[in-house]
DNA sequence: GCCGTTTTCGGCCCGACTGTTTTCAGTCG
């Protein structure tokens, strides 16, 4: 029983307490524990055996025994007992937008309903009506909350999400009386994956603002319109909410509004302690009533002594703490990043020519790049043969020798067979600038083979990096099961790179994964694209924040380092 | 149920919107 699956049953816990009436402190606090649980470092198991689970903080005396006995038997009676009292499915009764435990259990004791489908009976043969605090708008209400939630189970990526936002930013900056507007949210934190879309507007016409929103050409619905607050959805289906604020609060209110949840109740766990509030319209000295900010985010953060942190950062995985003590990371930027180092061309499956390529590169301030065409085996990818290597050989040196001030690197992307071996002998690999290499099939083998390809791969001295180290697809392929510590320890101990894949449906290695690799392992990194077009090559900004969200350094990233460095450690 | 540089008891993040109420509960972020 892993970290995550602790962290659910603990949540599961809460969410049946909830419907049983609880006070709400003891449901908070199951949530927290659960939180806490899944966010932490370490394995759950490592951290029972070594008795130290009261130092993980949420978790206290009951919660401790309660995981002691999950870990220890397998199961755990309380949890048992809860379930026979509160039908499992009330729980997902609760994810219908606009129904909470109390009206769940309403359902259940008055109705007898269990399951969403129940539910949907029972609207359409209008019995929710009648039911004591609810009326006509209330059944209307929870039925579009079932089809909302019906369709918008799946996340999108964050590339689409930006893409809907930028549109909705850009019309609302055509407005005289817009003072500022912003992405908030999983959005400005740049999260892989976004559930709805968060907007705020500075204001002192708040009423305008929301006119324009609730009638701007996305909109197809109107969920709620307040003066502060408007809900819509979108023509794709996508949530969008929005804020409005004054000007005098924009910053605190996009501090508040960009969260996360749990970063911000740390905050004001902080502010409290320290006699302060904070509210999206500023931070207050309660005694006095005072007001000390809330103009500018950075308003927060100085007044609490934290050093201001971006918003990549704040998950409340640690960064609240290092900002207290000013042991921020300085995290990698786009500006650092000198050059892409896993691009395909027309040599294999890409679109682009070398010189669109560079030409592209050479736009976005680069010095070099990595070309990285596919093998001769991923012949479904237009693999070089041996021929094609010699060929792409001489026109790489050409481009190089037509374009002053910028390296095309020789590289190339090799398949890892099922048993570790490569594409093409050693003496071929040795005239690469640059071998990366990669699982393309054998997706489901176990977990001991799929770590034993890369490990064979890791200890070829010719290969310097692993790309797109656990292979999935977001939303469409899960990550092939791996030893990832094991795979860890040996690209460290090898000197091989991991990549950090910037497709946007990749994303590989994961924001965890590369801190813990970094902060674990002392790996380092390669950040490439993957772009199979000049395109692409911008989706590098994808990469970079990725990368912050895993606390990396520029030092940290092959590619930021110059030309002479990069080769250096490449023929190294 | 958790937690402590005000506290081992008495707090626990804060505010907006909706609908049904006749002053507020439930839900959400």
């Amino acid at each position: 029983m892993d970290n995550q699956r602790v962290g659910d049953i603990l949540d599961e816990i809460g969410d049946m307490l909830d419907i049983q009436g609880e006070i709400s402190f003891k449901i908070q606090a199951y949530h927290r524990a659960a939180n806490a649980i899944r966010s932490f470092p370490e394995d759950i198991n490592k951290v029972w055996r070594e008795n130290r689970l009261k130092d993980i903080r949420g978790v206290g005396k009951s919660i401790a025994e309660k995981v002691e006995e999950l870990l220890g038997t397998g199961r755990l009676i309380f949890y048992e007992e809860l379930k026979e009292k509160v039908p499992p499915s009330l729980l997902d009764l609760m994810q219908v937008p606009g129904v909470g435990p109390k009206k769940a259990k309403i359902f259940y004791e008055e109705l007898g309903i269990t399951t969403i489908e129940e539910l949907l009976g029972a609207i359409e043969a209008h019995r929710i009506a009648p039911l004591r605090g609810m009326g006509a708008k209330t059944e209307e209400n929870i039925l579009r909350g079932i089809q909302l939630f019906q369709r918008s189970r799946e996340r999108i990526l964050l590339f689409e999400a930006h893409g809907i936002a930028e549109k909705i930013v850009s019309d609302f900056r055509k407005y005289p009386f817009v003072k500022g507007v912003d992405m908030a949210g999983s959005l400005r934190r740049m999260k892989e994956t976004i559930g709805d879309i968060d907007i705020l507007v500075g204001s002192n016409e708040p009423l305008k603002v929301a006119e324009v929103f609730c009638h701007l050409p996305e909109t197809a619905e109107v969920l709620a319109k307040g003066e502060t607050k408007c809900s819509i959805i979108t023509k794709s289906g996508l949530q969008v909410d929005l804020r409005v604020v004054a000007s005098e609060s924009y910053g605190a209110a996009l501090q508040y509004f960009t969260g996360s949840k749990e970063h911000n109740i740390r905050l004001r766990e902080i502010a409290k302690k320290k006699g302060l509030k904070i509210s999206e319209y500023g931070i207050f000295e309660v005694a006095m009533g005072k007001r000390l900010g809330g103009e500018k985010e950075e308003d927060i953060y100085r007044i609490l002594g934290l050093d201001y942190m971006p918003p990549t950062l704040r998950e409340n995985k640690g960064e609240v703490e290092a900002a207290l003590g000013h042991r921020l990371p300085k995290l990698i930027e786009l500006k650092d990043i000198r050059g892409d180092l896993h691009v395909h061309s027309i040599w294999s499956d890409g679109s682009s020519r070398i010189e669109q390529l560079v030409e592209e590169s050479r736009k976005l301030g680069y010095e070099y790049l990595g070309l990285c065409d596919h093998a001769a085996r991923l012949k479904v990818a237009g693999g070089m043969e041996l021929k094609d290597v010699e060929k792409r050989l001489q026109e790489v040196k050409r481009v190089n020798e037509e374009t002053p001030n910028f390296t095309v690197l020789n590289g190339v992307e090799l398949n890892i067979e099922n048993d570790g071996a490569v594409d093409y002998p050693e003496e071929i690999l040795a005239q690469f600038d640059l071998v990366t290499a990669s699982i393309h099939w054998g997706f489901g083998q176990s977990k001991e083979q799929l770590t034993r390809r890369l490990l064979k791969a890791m200890e070829n001295p010719y290969i310097h990096a692993i790309s797109h180290p656990t292979g999935r697809i977001l939303g469409k392929r899960d990550p092939y099961p791996l030893d990832m510590e094991l795979v860890f320890k040996v690209a460290a101990e090898t000197e091989t790179f991991l990549e950090l894949n910037s497709f946007p449906d990749r994303l590989d290695l994961k924001d965890d994964h590369l801190k813990q690799a970094k902060e674990e392992f002392g790996c380092k990194f390669i950040i490439g694209t993957d772009a199979h077009g000049a395109g692409q090559l911008p989706y590098i900004k994808y990469g970079v924040v990725t990368a912050q969200r895993g606390c990396l350094e520029s030092e940290d990233v092959l590619n930021t380092y110059p030309i002479d460095r990069l080769m250096k450690m490449l023929r190294k």
